[in-house]
DNA sequence: TTTTAATAAAGAAATATTTCTTTATTAAGA
DNA sequence: TCTTAATAAAGAAATATTTCTTTATTAAAA
């Protein structure tokens, strides 16, 4: 009742929000071809999105197209791009500098959506105070004194799984705002911290099921 | 109409499949623990799900709970690996043996999940014909080639964006029945070729807007 | 200038998913 | 044995999300 009211209000859709850094990633390939409009239904053709999905998710974001020819490619971009935050750097602290998590130190488009990271935590000592792609690794137990020094926002756990909660729940005591799990495993964390999980077995699970199953999902335009 | 009859049948939701991999990851902890029986209450309690949503969750499998005690664990797991076909191995090639691409070939999880990855590609002349963590690396080029002499169902991309679309149409010709687009741009694909999008920006987006925002999301169990 | 066709917008409807409520069961304790 | 409290089950209700339908707008073609 009251929730009903609240939402109306924020009113955006997590999948739409889901989808935004594709569509985003998408209009600056038509940005790069010169193409100073862009349609619902043209974009639709290319993502395999409903195109009325499209204008409504664009709708949540209160941009207006023009009949019969669609969006200003260089405006919906930058609508995406505020909305997203990509000019708002947020600091990140990243634990666990082993396969996957040098990966995403490496991973340059962290930058451009506006999250640094700005030093690495671990326990083994044959990284501890080298650098990967210029970023300092630490040993785990100066965590704390390092946040202290330069605050961050973001945590982000790329342990094993049975290491993840102890590290969640350093970083909460550090006082993170938001821990991005990479581990595999549900962490326990009080309301006010943001948890997001990203967990790659799901998306096997997912593949896996459809190759058994062999019926089609109902919603068509399931991207993520 | 004829949809609803169909899924009704099926009847299974997406988030509950790509929630039964954490269960599973949780429980094999609570059998280590020589724990016979879990309650859903417990599950809950660790996970910070609501309760019935986990006994919703094991009522689509046909799993049924004792009154006052639970399930017993051992049963749940071996329901969760069959439904999930972890007995059931599926053979892989991945293309793009960079940064991130190399921790998937390290992943070892993927192994005890049914999904084997039989070969490696890319066009880095200097990987090429080398090996990754015993796995064979060719050039993109032999794709075709290897894949007549062992036929494998999944294609992983881990290339740059502005090659995954060309990657996936040598796939989809090769004959592969699903994809495993980690490139963060959408593709295209005829109808009958099952698509998974792991978008890691997703996840990003939604820790930015929930730094920015301050409103709580009205599902409060929004796991994945 | 008039017509046509392509498009966005807005809202209704359909569908999906979660959460709440009630009931039945049963192990454990009185 | 009887009572109590913990639990699962089942279904109703609430909420979220997608898809469909209708309408209005307008660029381009006739
Ligand atoms: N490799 C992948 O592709 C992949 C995919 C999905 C999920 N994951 C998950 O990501 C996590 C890491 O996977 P990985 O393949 O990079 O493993 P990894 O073993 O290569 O890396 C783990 C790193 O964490 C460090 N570490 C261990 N305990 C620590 C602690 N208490 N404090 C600080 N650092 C600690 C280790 O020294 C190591 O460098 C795992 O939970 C895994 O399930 C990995
Ligand atoms: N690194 C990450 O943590 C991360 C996270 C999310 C998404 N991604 C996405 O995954 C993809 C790969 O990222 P990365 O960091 O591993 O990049 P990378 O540059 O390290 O690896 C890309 C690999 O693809 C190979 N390649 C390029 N064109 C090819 C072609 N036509 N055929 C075969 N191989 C080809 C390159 O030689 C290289 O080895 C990108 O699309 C990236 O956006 C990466």
């Amino acid at each position: 009742m009251k929730n009903t009211k609240d939402n109306k209000a924020s009113g955006i859709p997590v999948p739409t929000i889901r989808r935004l850094p594709l569509y985003h990633s998408f209009l600056l390939t038509i940005k790069n071809k010169e193409r100073k409009y862009i349609s619902a239904p043209d974009i639709a053709n290319e993502l395999q999105i409903d195109p009325t999905q499209i204008i409504k998710d664009f709708s949540y974001l209160n941009v207006k197209g023009k009949t019969k020819v669609g969006y200003v490619t260089s405006v919906l971009i930058k609508i995406l791009e505020e909305f997203l935050g990509y000019h708002i750097s947020r600091k990140a602290f990243i634990v666990g500098i082993g396969n996957l998590g040098s990966a995403l130190i490496k991973y340059h488009r962290f930058h451009n959506e506006g999250m640094e990271i700005t030093a690495g935590f671990d326990i083994n000592p044959e990284i501890i105070n080298t650098k990967t792609n210029n970023l300092k690794l630490f040993h785990i137990d100066q965590f704390q004194e390092k946040i202290n020094e330069t605050p961050v926002d973001i945590g982000i756990i790329v342990v094993p799984a049975d290491q993840a909660q102890k590290i969640a729940d350093l970083m909460i005591k550090s006082g993170v705002k938001a821990i991005w799990n990479f581990s595999g495993t549900p962490l326990s964390a009080p309301d006010n911290i943001i948890i997001e999980n990203t967990s790659i077995d799901s998306g096997l699970a997912m593949i896996k099921w459809k190759l058994h199953e062999n019926k089609p999902l109902i919603y068509k335009n399931r991207m993520l």
